[in-house]
DNA sequence: GCCGTTTTCGGCCCGACTGTTTTCAGTCG
């Protein structure tokens, strides 16, 4: 049993303790133990079995003798007894019930007393019939919200990815920024911890206009912005929305005094938060999206930045990134956080298109706009002819784009050396703007002749190797029209790990973030491989295609591969792409040192697989 | 059920909003 599967047990048995009304406390170790097992990067059935090691297992924090015991149970028998005597008293379908909106334990167990209501169908009928009317809390209002949730949950269960929702916030932001007297908008939330997707949209607004005694006024103007869709709350200094897509908006209103303290709060994760809650009330203080207080006589400790109300809880700074409870604050508080990637680490993008294939631009397009955003290196790595629809290469066509990439290059090279073109266009650019950290150029822009080659059936490319010889870099790409099973793509893929030209693997996972089954190919399996012929596994920063979890960005960096972000850019454009990619790779822990193209060219090529 | 440089027992996070209410329980983030 796989520790998705474990978490997702542990998670309901969690649920059904509550539908149950059991201790409180009991309820969240179990929940505790479902989100720590989910974040393992190793199996945890292999810690258990014969000639595993339990104390491995104990070491994790929030799994003791009992929830050991547990796990055990789980991936022996498939089941425990704890969660089979709940299954006698409640439903499994009950558990459905908990993910509408309104409906939380309380009412789920009352429903099935009073109701005997198991599941949405039979609460659909009740609600529609009036059952729940003479029930306690339960009137007009509340059924037609249920319905109305009932509806939102069958349409769709919907999370948005990341990129749309950043554009969703900016669109909002707008129009708020309109109200005179606001200042600052910043999305919080799930947004601002980089998660590949969000479920609504928090964005926290402040400026004089947010002072309580004028707050009224600004929090009108939110409640009537022209792309409402439907109004679901209004509070003093809240108010949330759906948009006509479905996106929830909660929009928070704050004075400037209390904006870290709030930015902090709202940030979350919900866990995070309250293990930094714990950390304060031991100190003496307790922590509210207001701000950082002394119990003894609620004097302010900390309220306007995120960084002070940190440093009083004796941490240093932890990035949003980071802020999900696994670990972030005892590294904190032992100054152990990793210094995260940023943007100005990376030096190289190893796969982009350009006209020759699917893409939009130029060699030299590309070239310069990689400039522009300050890389030293670019590989082109246009389609091979299998993926016919983009117009992909055949053997002599990649030659003789590899000969007209080569000649670009020594364009460059040569401008470089005279002291003209993009390079040191931009560089006289940034001095005379008086930009931070502008230094001379000290190497030509290098463009590599690379392809971007599918594996065949028998893991052998669908270029011939005289031809990939006479290549710089090779991106060895699954795309689908096989009609295979994600067991054979796996063995394909292993397959071609053994080819010699193969060196760096692209977009491995298949996956596609807001796809609510995952593709099931064994990711692990796949790195383990790449590790062992000393292949690079490419994390695409391109959130449309596919990528590496934070989690399997993990297990990469655990199983020594050789890791690089790359944004498969088809536009000039996208490359700005890189920063989805970096937000995954930060929500990982990982720092420059843990990717190759981090690094200047020459370290770069030589951290490659060597060409046979 | 977990956890411990104050503890192996007695703790375990905080506040707002909603609906149906005359003081609050339940849900949510």
């Amino acid at each position: 049993m796989d520790n998705i599967t474990l978490a997702r047990l542990l998670d309901e048995t969690a649920a059904l303790l509550e539908i149950d009304a059991a201790d409180p406390f009991r309820i969240r170790s179990y929940r505790r133990a479902a989100e720590t097992v989910e974040q393992q990067t190793t199996p945890l059935e292999t810690l258990i079995g014969p000639d595993g090691d339990v104390k491995q297992l104990l070491a994790i924090p929030g799994i003791g003798k009992g929830m050991a015991a547990n796990i055990r149970d789980l991936a022996a028998t498939g089941t425990m007894p704890l969660r089979e005597e709940l299954l006698t008293k409640y439903r499994a379908s009950m558990l459905e019930l908990l993910r509408l909106p309104g409906m939380g334990p309380k009412t789920v167990a009352l429903l099935y007393s009073a109701l005997q209501i198991e599941n949405i169908d039979q609460l659909e009928e009740a609600a529609k019939r009036g059952d729940l009317l003479p029930l306690p809390r339960m009137g007009q209002k509340f059924t037609d919200k249920l319905l109305k949730g009932i509806e939102d949950y069958r349409r769709n269960a919907s999370r948005f990815r990341i990129d749309d929702a950043r554009q969703h916030a900016e669109r909002v932001s707008e129009l708020i920024r309109q109200f005179p007297g606001i200042e600052t908008i910043t999305p919080a939330g799930s947004l601002r911890r980089g998660k590949e997707s969000v479920g609504d949209l928090d964005l926290l607004v402040t400026g004089p206009a947010c002072e309580p005694d004028v707050v009224a006024a600004a929090v009108e103007h939110v409640a009537t912005l022209p792309l409402i869709d439907k109004l679901l709350a209004r509070g003093q200094n809240k108010v949330s929305f759906n948009l006509r897509n479905g996106l929830q908006v909660d929009v928070r209103l704050l004075p400037r005094a209390s904006y870290g303290a709030a930015l902090q709060y709202f940030t979350g994760s919900k866990h995070h938060n309250v293990t930094l809650r714990q950390r304060a009330i031991k100190r003496g203080y307790t922590l509210s999206e207001y701000a950082l207080m002394r119990l003894e006589d609620n004097k302010i400790i900390a309220a306007a930045s995120e960084e002070e109300i940190y440093n009083a809880l004796e941490l240093d700074y932890i990035a949003p990134e980071l802020r999900e409870n696994c670990g972030e604050i005892e590294a904190a508080a032992r100054h152990e956080l990793p210094k995260l990637i940023t943007r100005s680490d990376i030096r190289g993008d190893l796969h982009m298109h350009t006209t020759e294939s699917d893409g939009s631009n130029s060699i030299r397009e590309m070239a310069e706009a990689a400039i522009e955003r300050g890389l030293e290196y670019i590989a082109i790595t246009d389609h091979s002819k299998l993926l016919t629809m983009t117009g992909g290469m055949d053997d002599k066509r990649a030659i003789a784009h590899a000969a007209r990439i080569r000649a670009e290059s020594n364009r460059l090279a040569e401008e470089f050396a005279a002291k003209r073109g993009p390079q040191w266009a931009r560089y006289e650019r940034r001095l005379k703007a008086g930009e931070p950290n502008t230094h001379e150029p000290t190497v030509p822009f290098r463009i590599l002749a690379g392809c971007e080659c599918d594996i065949l059936l028998d893991g052998a490319m669908d270029l011939e190797n005289d031809t990939l010889a006479q290549l710089d870099v090779i991106v060895a790409s699954v795309h689908s029209g096989f009609n295979q099973t994600p067991e054979e793509v796996t063995e394909r893929v292993l397959r071609a790990c053994e080819n010699p030209f193969v060196q760096i693997l692209g977009h491995p996972t298949g996956r596609k973030v807001l796809k609510r089954e995952p593709y099931k190919v064994d990711v692990p399996k796949m790195l383990a491989a790449a590790a062992k012929y000393g292949i690079a596994v490419e994390h695409n920063s391109n959130p449309a295609r596919s990528d590496l979890s934070d989690l399997q960005l993990r297990q990469a960096k655990e199983l020594g591969c050789k890791i690089i972000v790359n944004t498969d850019a088809h536009a000039i454009e996208e490359l700005d792409q890189i920063d989805n990619g970096i937000v995954q790779l930060r929500r990982a822990w990982l720092s420059a040192a843990d990717l190759i193209n981090t690094q200047p060219i020459d370290a770069f090529l030589a951290a490659l697989r060597p060409r046979p």
